[in-house]
DNA sequence: AGCACGCCGACT
DNA sequence: GTCGGCGTGCTC
């Protein structure tokens, strides 16, 4: 099965047939695909081993052609057929296509990666221990989802709707009904957009058909695949989930079941939306707005966009679920392209959790903390409810400080400062956060011999201490990357408060995300501002997410519950909307400001980027690619802007510069970068420069 | 991206 | 005298 076919068959009585060429997309940053040769043509979407360069490499068939692009004495012949599948469907392939054209990529470099890495892998067909190759292997073993649990309540739906959600339902089943579109569900934390989920997915699975349903985190994965299971399988094969953390053998198996159509639902990471679904009929986003849709290495993709593109070339609807849904999005709900579905309540009817400014410019803070937070703690802590203080920033301190002299603790590979961790017991590190390095903390001031070198500022660890001190009854825990790293302790710390261990929990963003904490009474937000004066365009944006979400981790259950945001700019309009829990308002003037400065969504962008040892090389070869840019006709109606050096120009010892590239019209930005980006690959030549481009850039 | 080849410094 | 640094060149 694995060896190439014999070239004189016994059915040819005409002897050898002619060769064919087979144009094979390979994982390579090269543009294009290569010719290799073999005696019968193979359907476009089988993969196959071929020899490149000087190694072997697992391809994929995209078209079979009578002559060679290339001169036939550089073609190399086939060497293996891998017929362990079949071949890849026609609307997967179209999915990939429209995502190499999209993101300007290869075709190889979408083809490839997305599929489980056994199945790329020259190795798994080769040698002693491939056995048949990694599907026959998989397709011996039972796999971890004939061994988990059934469903036991399959075909039940416990929970009784509110008037809301039944409105929100019909529209969503409209939808169904129609066959096609995409809903912009909104709903605020707790408003049941869960349930409406589960009930779309069993309208659909009784119909015979898939449901591919997409969350943002691996950490939001076990909490919902519970109630999947609960509520839509009838047997555990049912379900299959994809996500990144899975051994090769897991995801291999999870991939073939559902995409033979095993598997009824899929769930999972953005990694799940490129796996092929012969039977699917809905696609879930949940959290649509969530950054780690977009992939940030390799191809940057967003799973979210390409979710739509799927939905849409297939004609199966897409429901796109958040609180605070992106303004891409939302403006795509205004304008009628996306169906707006509202859930404006809480499910279980009780209140927001109230949202306070505590303005700090006149307040006397200790350790960073305003008396009002104080006092509300203390008073939790009395009640025996839990509280939350959120900080986007962890280690002890975020730089080290001399006072005499004014040194501060810097990074040798980056233009970063280090901060000071400093974790329990462990001992004292300055750590960058860019590039992970790690020195011991110095004795003195490495520039003038003082040696009461100070903390500026708090992180995590530093306000876990202090409230320990000022708390010595309360029992605390910190939830942040330092305190998971270890596998396993973030499940553990979670249990603990749930569970009800702890009365103060101290956690950056890890913890405003799908964790429903029963107790939580109380959120207070420090330093809130850092996130405001990104200078990126969407930080506002963000910011406006983030508390929502965090703000929505209180009082889910409870009631009463109180939010206390500390900030020195309390009339800034992201704070004032979220006091009022009013989205619409915030959108609706952030787009307004969109449009007025010919932002997103109201623009389209791309972002070159160029890395060199030298900035200025980087710039230098930015420049050049501007300068050919308006040259060329297709530059009208698109803007350059100046290649400029990222904040942190240097990161491990690379130097970084960007150069934005946006118009009004998506057509002729992609017009352009069709044309540019083969001669910025020329213009790099002989250059000392690493560039790349990403399309729809989040973070400018 | 790999993985070669190719010319100049510190080691058994 | 070799091992090895990473500069540049190619891959159907």
């Amino acid at each position: 099965m694995l060896e190439p076919p014999d070239s004189s068959r016994p059915d040819d009585p005409g002897g050898p047939a002619a060769p064919v060429y087979l144009a094979v997309a390979l994982d390579v940053p090269l543009p294009g695909l290569f010719d290799y040769s073999h005696d019968a043509p193979v359907a476009p979407g089988v993969r196959v081993r071929v020899v490149f360069g000087r190694r072997a490499m697992v391809g994929m068939v995209w078209a079979v052609r009578e002559h060679p692009a290339v001169s036939a004495d550089r073609v190399r012949p086939i060497e293996a057929v891998l017929d362990d599948l079949p071949p890849m469907p026609a609307d997967w392939l179209r999915l990939a296509d429209f995502a190499a054209q999209y993101y300007h990529r290869p075709l190889g470099e979408v083809l490839l990666p997305v599929l489980p890495p056994p199945l790329r892998k020259p190795a798994a067909y080769t040698g002693a221990r491939a056995a048949g190759g990694p599907v026959s292997r998989a397709d011996r073993r039972p796999g971890a989802a004939a061994r988990a649990a059934a469903g036991d309540g399959s075909g039940s739906d416990p929970v009784a709707l509110t008037t809301g959600q039944r409105a929100a339902l019909d529209q969503l089943r409209a939808l169904l009904a129609a066959g096609r579109g995409v809903a912009l569900l909104h709903g605020v934390t707790g408003s049941g957009k869960t349930e409406l989920y589960l009930r779309l997915a069993r309208q659909v699975l009784d119909q015979g058909r898939q449901v591919l349903i997409l969350v943002p985190e691996i950490n939001l994965t076990p909490q919902l695949e519970q109630i999947v299971r609960m509520r839509l399988c009838a047997a555990p094969g049912d379900l299959a989930v994809l996500h990144s953390r899975l051994s090769d053998g897991e995801r291999l198996r999870a991939w073939l079941r559902a995409s033979r159509g095993q598997a009824a639902l899929l769930l999972g990471t953005r990694l799940a939306l490129m796996t092929p679904l012969p039977r699917l009929g809905l696609i879930v986003v949940d959290e649509e707005h969530d950054s780690s849709y977009k992939q940030q290495d390799g191809l940057r993709y967003s799973a979210r966009d390409l979710a739509v593109w799927r939905g849409h070339d297939l004609g199966v609807p897409v429901v796109l679920g958040s609180a605070t849904p992106s303004l891409e999005s939302w403006r795509r709900a205004q304008r009628g392209d996306y169906r707006l579905v509202s859930l404006p309540e809480r499910a279980q009817a009780q209140p927001l959790p109230d949202i306070r400014l505590v303005d700090t410019r006149r307040a006397q803070l200790e350790q960073g903390f305003t008396p009002q937070l104080l006092q509300a703690l203390a008073a939790r802590l009395e009640q025996g409810e839990q509280s939350l203080v959120f900080l986007n920033r962890r280690g002890y301190a975020p730089v080290l400080r001399c006072p005499s002299c004014g040194w501060v603790s810097q990074c040798r590979r980056c233009t970063a400062h280090t901060v000071l961790h400093r974790a329990g017991g462990r001992r004292a590190v300055l750590q960058c956060h860019h590039c992970g390095d790690a020195r011991p903390v110095p004795r003195a001031c490495p520039d003038c011999g003082d040696q009461d070198l100070q903390p500026m500022g708090r992180g995590t660890q530093r306000v876990e201490e202090f409230l320990a001190e000022r708390f010595p009854q309360a029992r605390i825990v910190r939830i942040d990357a330092d305190a998971t790293r270890r596998k396993g302790s973030a499940e553990a710390l979670f249990a603990q408060v749930h569970a009800g261990q702890a009365d103060i929990l101290v956690g950056t963003q890890m913890v405003s995300k799908g964790h429903d904490f029963a107790r939580l009474g109380l959120v207070g937000v420090l330093n809130a501002d850092a996130m405001l004066f990104a200078q990126d365009f969407r930080a506002p944006e963000r910011l406006f997410a983030q508390l929502m979400q965090v703000a929505g981790r209180a009082g889910r259950r409870t009631g009463g519950a109180q939010v206390l945001v500390q900030t020195d700019y309390p009339d800034q309009q992201v704070y004032q909307a979220l006091c009022r829990h009013d989205y619409v308002r915030f959108a609706e003037s952030a787009l307004a400001e969109r449009e007025d400065l010919g932002l997103p969504p109201f623009s389209s962008q791309a972002l070159l980027t160029a890395q060199a040892t030298h900035l200025a090389d980087a710039l230098d070869f930015l420049r050049a690619v501007r300068a050919q840019a308006d040259t060329l006709p297709e530059s009208a109606g698109v803007c350059l802007y100046d290649a400029v050096p990222l904040r942190i120009v240097r990161v491990a010892r690379v130097e970084r510069a960007q150069l934005l590239i946006e118009s009004p019209r998506r057509g002729a930005l992609h017009g352009l970068l069709r044309v540019l980006l083969p001669q910025a690959e020329a213009l790099v030549a002989g250059r000392p420069v690493r560039w790349g481009l990403e399309i729809d850039p989040q973070e400018i």
